[in-house]
DNA sequence: GCGATCAGAT
DNA sequence: CACATCTGATCGC
């Protein structure tokens, strides 16, 4: 469970244990990961849950949480949120693609606290450092994603690691292939190998289902009978099902992990298992790089429970002090909690009056089920399903209590709800394809952060990843920076990475055609 | 019996 | 070993 209650504060990150947190009331969900979800089930009745907007779908739609509870926020505009009742003590909130699974997001919290930056889990890319929501400012705290804080966790760009997997699918022609995956994650990986061995791949119904959430292009088949690549729950790959699956036909597994590095890989001794590094956290030289640009006064590790490695006697990877000659070392303002603040901190739970079926993710999903598309061979999908959902929080939320968190803003109700956005931070459209000249010719290995990735696929497997240049025109809502200068983020950040969260696919026609099934 | 919570395993 | 899970035990309603 890696969440935290902000001390002092109402603000909760990824912490869903009301009995743990009786102060909290304002509500915030990184990502829809299940160490950052636990205690959140359908029988969430009390406060608002803000969000990214592709988080807020999977909640609702794997979790069934009330969506009335469920507020979906724009990346990169500054937010105001109330404090208290009325509004008299607000804070505002930014949200920043983290750059590790669909939707998730990095929470930039300013108000009489002062300034705290709550990365969630997240893979560092350059972009965090010349966003306009980070660059110069001074962080109070940085609560971190230390998952691989440790010297030994050195591993190569998502880009990279994409070209090892192609090159190890290539190498076994004559094999079906494998690849253990967690319920959300690594999506760009999968699209990147179907779209460069002109492949579909197949997946059970659920992760189809969360595939076409998140609006991904259809490169993806439930008849696994069929197709010679296929996704398999993580926990899938062992040793007796890869003894089963061989006895029918050559197979090999693939398992994008860092988990074993710096540690004892267990399938070291295990035939047709791969185990390739592929991060979507950072690594200890982009942790060393991303202290050094934000240069906190404080560092809070999100990650605790991290098992110790052999002859390891205490958890290095909580040890913060590693970035010491990194940080801020001026002293912390004082601040004293507002009084209103307090009050609302200690009144009385407010209940959502409206009663919600409760169901379980899988009940949930079958009864959001869309309606099953024919399997063809030339994707995108239809015209009709990349119609992006409108804004439903519009209805929803003023159907809802709004008293803990609304603020009656002047103006701007572009997002029609408790959330006001400040200093006049325009969204725009723009598009953008996976064509990157700008990392053209840099060094991509080791330390690299993985935004250069599809320019790197593209240089290395030539003109079969200009297929995914050309194929997947891709929407990227963006906001213009205020600093000006970086408007193209789509283009110069990692969001081509996993961008899908944020971004949507296919609102073009495009030429790639994926080989019939059948003649895997 | 069910949900919440946690320990343990992979 | 342990990314993110899943399973099973226990407790309380």
């Amino acid at each position: 469970m890696n969440g935290a209650v902000i001390p002092n504060t109402p603000i909760a990150v990824d912490f869903w244990r009301l009995r743990h947190c009786s102060h909290s009331r304002v509500f915030f969900l990184s990502h829809m990961h299940a160490d950052h979800t636990a205690g959140l089930t359908s029988s969430w009745n009390t406060y608002k849950i803000y969000c990214s907007e592709v988080t807020r779908k999977l909640v609702i739609a794997k979790l069934g949480v009330n969506s009335d509870l469920v507020v979906g926020l724009p990346l990169d505009e500054c937010l105001i949120i109330n404090l208290d009742e009325t509004g008299q003590e607000t804070m505002t909130v930014t949200l920043v693609d983290a750059n590790h699974c669909p939707g998730s997001v990095m929470f930039i919290f300013e108000g009489y606290f002062g300034k705290i930056l709550y990365t969630g889990d997240c893979r560092f890319c350059d972009r965090f450092t010349s966003h306009s929501a980070i660059q110069g400012k001074l962080f109070d705290i940085l609560y971190l994603d230390n998952t691989y804080c440790d010297p030994k966790c050195f591993f190569p760009s998502r880009t990279q690691a994409t070209v090892n997997i192609m090159k190890i699918i290539r190498s076994h022609p004559e094999c079906k292939v494998v690849i253990g995956l967690h319920n959300l994650g690594k999506e760009m990986l999968l699209h990147s190998i179907a779209v460069v061995l002109k492949t579909w791949i197949g997946v059970d119904p659920v992760r189809k289902e969360t595939l076409e959430l998140l609006e991904m292009p259809n490169v993806f088949t439930c008849e696994i009978d069929k197709v010679w690549i296929r996704v398999v729950k993580s926990n899938e790959i062992t040793k007796k099902n890869i003894q089963h699956w061989n006895s029918n036909e050559p197979t090999i597994a693939i398992l994008p992990t860092c988990l074993y590095i710096g540690a004892t890989n267990p399938y070291a001794n295990v035939e047709n298992v791969f185990v390739v590094p592929y991060s979507d956290h950072s690594s200890f030289e982009e942790l060393r790089k991303f202290v050094q640009s934000v240069k906190p006064r404080k560092i809070i590790p999100i990650v605790h429970k991290h098992r110790l490695s052999p002859g390891e006697t205490i958890n290095s990877r909580v040890n913060m002090n590693v970035f010491q000659s990194l940080m801020d070392s001026s002293p912390s303002s004082q601040y004293t909690v507002p009084r209103s603040v307090e009050c609302f901190m200690t009144a009385e739970i407010q209940r959502a009056t409206k009663q919600r079926v409760k169901a379980t993710g899988k009940l949930c999903m079958r009864k959001t089920a869309k309606i099953k598309k024919p399997c063809g061979v030339v994707f995108p999908p239809d015209p009709e399903t990349t119609e992006t959902e409108t804004d439903k929080s519009d209805v929803d939320v003023n159907e809802s209590d709004r008293k803990s968190t609304v603020f009656k803003g002047t103006g701007d109700k572009e997002h029609g709800q408790d959330i006001t956005k400040r200093n006049a931070v325009t969204s725009s459209s723009i598009k953008c394809g996976f064509a990157d000249s700008e990392s053209r010719g840099k060094s991509d290995v080791g330390s690299d952060s993985g935004e250069k990735d599809y320019s790197m696929v593209q240089r290395i497997t030539g003109n079969e990843m200009n297929a995914v240049a050309s194929s997947s025109s891709i929407k990227c809502v963006t906001a213009v920076s205020e600093s000006g200068g970086k408007s193209n983020m789509g283009i110069e950040s990692g969001e081509k990475d996993h961008g899908i969260a944020q971004q949507t696919f296919g609102d073009e026609q495009n030429s790639i055609v994926l080989r019939p099934l059948n003649l895997a």
